[in-house]
RNA sequence: GCCGCAUUCGUCUAGAGGCCUAGGACACUUCCCUCUCAAGGAAGAGAUCAAGGGUUCGAAUCCCUUAUGCGGUACCA
């Protein structure tokens, strides 16, 4: 009695993958586990004009990284395609045909000019816009000249002139149109492509769509889908309308106003984008699930097994959801602090070789225990230790800490530069060693590492220092604290 | 203009008539821990549930009106 559970996703290839895009993919592709059904990527590049060769790459690696395996789709095939619209155009010719001869379509000769100039005269005169239905009636007579004159018409639909039309979202519930405020929709162009309306239409009950999911920005065309499946004779599919994305002040859609938002700051919008700063696909994945969703009022972090066990269509939000970096950020953070050290360490290597620093595995993994609490990125990494792997330079007062002066430093620097040369060097020897220096010199511990700190890394704000002393090595060490001698005594 | 959708702390949300003097999370503040920075722990501030009317013994939750925001109004998706 269950029919099987297809979702789809049907992105258009005007440009690079979008976070909101990738969060109508992630809903589809769960709600399509949990119900142990389909999940199929569908291509929908019917406009020629907008249509970019970079896009499909973008998203079918962004896909991938996200962990939303296709089902059905480009690449992996499956037995309703083609997948890609620009391959089905025979099929929107034959329904878009088949309207025509059942009358509820028409071919229109009106030009583009002919059009603009109409709109531009309704909003003049405070008329709502829309074609003004001249071909719709056409004589035998007026066909014959059109035709004569080689125009290549558009096929149109033939909207009910009055009615209401009803259209029921799983998210909003029953909504209705006034049939008199929809416009005769164009269905297949001039050019032989379909509009969107046909070719999602067409495409979704040819491949056996149970569950549309898609932008609110698309409920106001609903209207016109149910005419065309009601025209058709097709069953209507099961619909749920998304919240929008957006910016991070909660105003303006996040999609449109890329990098921008309303402080000035910039952000990310692609996924790409995330990926390359350093963000892990879980944490991108669990966030992204979360935006117009949520389990229960506590939980936050979920494995993907309790996204598709849990997950339900119905419970979306309906309301509009800011997407709030700070909060990506922290669940990232979290994400790389869960990480077993192997996983991290080759996923930092793998970000310093990309960086072009020059680093192996076991460095990396020593590193790890003490730079996992303080990366919010992956990509946090390349200057959390760049002094590890390249010379540094800094200016000679930085050494001096506050409330000691330029001798007791020297001696600081002198007393490890001692103390170090026998030293064991593990964290806990290197403790050892030390802390009885602090004490004979008098100073307060963080004087005294605080010295030491700028000695070995440049800075005053560092991972743990014994540690980073242990992975650099004596002779490093040795070394850097001789250097900052000499630069202080010179100073 | 017309049509549609939405409206709980700054942000994401819990909430489906009494459990709400509205809970959690991010961000923020203070303290603890501490070699710096983080992480972690503790505490705190922050929402008269957009406003106004109803319905009800009782409303954030149901109804109406208004306001605001967003979306649509293409041979773009």
């Amino acid at each position: 009695m269950n029919k099987e559970v297809r979702v789809r996703f049907a992105p258009s290839p005007t440009g690079y993958f979008h976070v909101g895009g990738a969060r109508t993919a992630l809903f589809d592709w769960l709600y399509a586990r949990h119900n142990n059904g389909k999940f199929i990527l569908r291509i929908e590049d019917t406009d020629r004009t907008r249509y970019n060769p970079a896009a499909i790459p973008d998203l079918l690696d962004a896909l991938r990284w996200l962990g939303l395996f296709w089902d059905e789709g480009p690449e992996v095939g499956g037995k309703y395609g083609p997948y890609y619209q620009s391959d089905r155009l025979h099929f929107y010719r034959q329904y878009a045909q088949q309207l025509v001869d059942s009358g509820h379509a028409y071919r229109c000769y009106c030009s583009a000019e002919r059009l603009t100039a109409l709109r531009d005269e309704q909003r003049a005169a405070k008329l709502s816009p829309g074609y003004d239905r001249h071909c719709r009636c056409l004589t035998q007579k007026q066909v014959q000249d059109y035709e004569a004159q080689g125009i290549q018409p558009v096929i149109r639909l033939a909207v009910p002139l009055e009615g209401i039309t009803v259209v029921e979202d799983l998210l909003r519930g029953r909504i209705e149109f006034d049939n008199r405020q929809l416009d005769d929709l164009v269905l297949l162009k001039s050019d032989g492509f379909p509009t969107y309306h046909l070719g999602v239409v067409v495409d979704d009950h040819l491949m056996e769509i149970t569950h549309i999911t898609r932008g609110e920005e698309w409920l106001s065309s609903m209207p016109k889908h149910v005419l065309l499946y009601q025209a058709l004779g097709w069953e209507m599919p099961v619909t749920a309308h998304l919240p929008t994305i957006l910016d991070p002040s909660g105003h303006g859609k996040l999609s449109k106003r890329k990098k921008q938002s309303a402080d000035g700051s910039e952000h990310l919008t692609y996924v790409h984008e995330f990926r390359e700063a350093g963000y892990l696909p879980e944490a991108m994945f669990n966030f992204l699930a979360m935006v117009g969703w949520s389990l229960d009022d506590k939980t936050e972090f979920m494995e993907r097994e309790d996204f598709i066990r849990h997950f339900s269509l119905e419970e979306v939000s309906r309301s509009a959801a800011a997407f709030s970096y700070d909060k990506l950020d922290h669940m990232n953070a979290a994400y790389i602090r869960s990480l077993g050290y192997n996983d991290l360490a080759g996923r930092l290597q793998r970000t310093m070789l990309a960086a072009g620093v020059k680093t192996d595995f076991a460095t990396m993994l020593a590193l790890v225990p003490l730079v996992r609490e303080r990366l919010e990125t992956l990509e946090d990494i390349t200057s959390l230790v760049d002094f590890v792997f390249q010379e540094i330079d800094y200016p000679a007062a930085l050494l001096i800490q506050d409330k000691t002066d330029k001798l007791q430093t020297l001696a600081i620097l002198e007393s490890a530069a001692v103390a170090l040369r026998t030293s064991g060097f593990d964290e806990t020897e290197l403790e050892q060693t030390l802390r009885p220096e602090v004490e004979r010199l008098g100073l307060k511990a963080r004087q005294y590492f605080g010295c030491l700190r700028v000695a070995c890394t440049g800075r005053t704000v560092s991972p743990p220092l014994m540690g980073l002393m242990s992975v650099m090595g004596r002779d490093t060490i040795l070394k850097r604290i001789q250097v900052a001698h000499s630069k202080l005594e010179a100073s």
